[in-house]
DNA sequence: AGTTTGATTGGCT
DNA sequence: GCCAATCAAACTC
């Protein structure tokens, strides 16, 4: 099995079916969970109209731009963080973003951090997976396999157990197929296009 | 400076 | 299937 930092140094599209199969780890003071990959979705960086890179550096987006192995933490619809493995070169503003995994160890404490949920649903799900694994915004810009964060990659996984398809929940760039999932494997997310423009909540005059 | 949207999820019809 | 939650970033004056 080839070392984290070789792995991440590809080009996005070819790290996002390498991290399948991969293992994310986090340990705190309460116990340790980790997550099985199952399903990635590939942001190529500046010139890809889906990434959060697009616009060129923001705040938000800044640890995109840096060196790989660090995982980019964002915050959306003001309740759910989502986080992504920087890989490439620096600069490239490339990522990973984990959408998906199965727990395989620390099934207690993950089902504590989503009390009502199914384990099979536990990591199903980019914030889900976030939620179980207790990564928030104090994680962007965190180092992989250095401190609390441990990212294991494995060997790769036969091209026929891989199934692509087009990234979820986007308007833009949604034609590419750059999600990877393993194929048949029940913890990947359900497929949603993206959400069609919510009506106004603005009442009548 | 005010408005709209979002790499989502959970709950209800 | 539809919709609200809830806030920061992006977009429009």
């Amino acid at each position: 099995m080839a070392g984290l930092a070789e792995v991440l140094a590809r080009p996005s599209l070819e790290v996002a079916p390498a991290l399948l199969g991969a293992t994310l780890r986090h340990r705190t003071p309460e116990g340790e969970v980790a997550v099985r990959l199952t399903e990635v979705e590939a942001y190529a960086g500046a010139d890809d109209p889906g990434s959060h890179a697009y616009r060129g550096v923001t705040r938000r987006n800044e640890v995109m731009f840096g060196p790989p192995g660090r995982l980019y933490v964002y915050f959306t619809y003001g309740m759910h963080h989502c986080c992504n493995v920087v890989v490439g070169t620096e600069g490239t503003a490339s990522a990973v973003l984990l959408r998906a995994g199965e727990v395989v160890e620390g099934v207690e404490l993950a089902r504590s951090r989503r009390p009502g949920s199914s384990d099979r649903d536990l990591a199903r799900g980019p914030a889900r997976l976030c939620k179980v694994l207790a990564i928030d915004g104090r994680h962007n810009g965190a180092e992989l396999s250095s401190g609390d964060l441990t990212l294991t990659p494995e060997d790769p996984v036969p091209a026929e157990g891989v199934a692509t398809g087009p990234r979820v929940g986007l308007r833009d760039a949604a034609d590419h197929p750059w999600r990877f999932w393993l194929r048949d494997d029940p913890t990947v997310s359900t497929y949603r296009p993206a959400a069609p423009l919510r009506r106004r909540r603005t009442p009548p005059a």
